[in-house]
DNA sequence: AACACTATTGACCGCATGGTCGGTTTTGTG
DNA sequence: CACAAAACCGACCATGCGGTCAATAGTGTT
């Protein structure tokens, strides 16, 4: 029998997503090519697909892996509470802007089997999340609790949108801020 | 000299822009194309070509007429404060939807050129709500005051994506409870 | 009635795209 | 060494897309 995968495989293959995720990312997903994101990678288009069998399973690989790594930090800043939360996210995303961008925008383009699994991680996160806003007012009823945990990832899931490197307050600072203004927020509506 | 244009033909108009922008909502601009559009307006997609030049130019007119009407409605909203901005904003996404869905992903795929005057009216909304926030803390520091403002538009901004119509908290109790969730937290950040 | 222009359409075109294929080179295994 | 499979590529293909066009029907103006 022939020789097995390459002894570097998984790190080839990692490098290549990565690349395809900041591309799609920096040009959206549905407009960047698959011959964009070989030339930008440095391979042919066919290498791409000897990897990956199309640019869908490409997506999902990506967010998959995102996700996955998403919910390992979180699952250790737990104990730590909403501040840890907080800044463990935040600083989670810095890492991964590009996957971070894409799961928001490009999630819906996978075909629901596909997308099943990446909510199910979600929901995951959520329910993390949802836990540390109830440790700060345990009282809240069932609707409030969720629209106050969906207004955390707001608040976070915005900052890429918004944060530029270099101007303004760094990562850490707003960290602390939104740290804060959760903390407040919170007991401003128990 | 002929006949000038029809009687009807501004709500016409409106009412394939407004199905485009459903449309594109739906399905994502990209994926969304003009054929499928056309379909969904019960017309010919030679006829959008008569009222628009190009799918850039059509979605362009979308969001210049969202974020107008958004402004109008915000700036009438100015004097109540806090809660009055994001009880308006909040309302005004109830029939725009779509509409907002599309500026936040699908304001990139415009040229520079045509996105620099919706970018105009994104930060006279910045800036309404800025003022809004200093009013309750007052001595923000500059970069603080941005944050602060940011992350009450990621409140905002997030909220469709979240919530569906009939399922738990109604647009007006979100309101309240985002009223009551930002001023705590701005007071805590200040 | 004659005119000039709008409103509307189905058929068509060139092009970029996702994906494939046949082939060559490389490399681990027996 | 021989071989089998992986790694990798350039050229190719079918399809669907944005956009165009020539033509017809309808309508306000003179």
């Amino acid at each position: 029998m022939g020789r097995g995968l390459a002894r570097d495989h998984d790190e080839k293959r990692a490098a290549l997503r990565k690349g395809a995720a900041r591309y799609f990312a920096a040009h959206g997903f549905d407009r960047a090519s698959m011959t964009g994101v070989a030339k930008s990678c440095g391979v042919s288009k066919a290498l791409i697909y000897h990897y990956w069998p199309s640019k869908e399973e490409l997506l999902f690989d990506i967010l998959d892996d995102h996700l996955g790594a998403l919910l390992d930090v979180v699952q250790g800043a737990q104990t730590g509470g909403m501040r840890a939360l907080i800044a463990a996210l935040l600083a989670a995303y810095a890492d991964a802007d590009a996957e971070h961008k894409l799961q928001l925008d490009a999630l819906g383009v996978l075909p629901p089997d596909r997308q099943a699994p990446l909510i199910a991680h979600q929901r995951q996160l959520v329910a993390l999340m949802s836990g540390a806003v109830a440790q700060l007012a345990p009282s809240l009823p069932p609707d409030r609790l969720r629209a106050a945990t969906m207004t955390v990832f707001g608040i976070l899931n915005w900052f890429y949108m918004w944060h530029r490197p270099g101007k303004g307050l760094s990562r850490d600072d707003y960290a602390q801020l939104a740290g804060d203004f959760v903390i407040a927020g919170i007991k401003g509506i128990a």
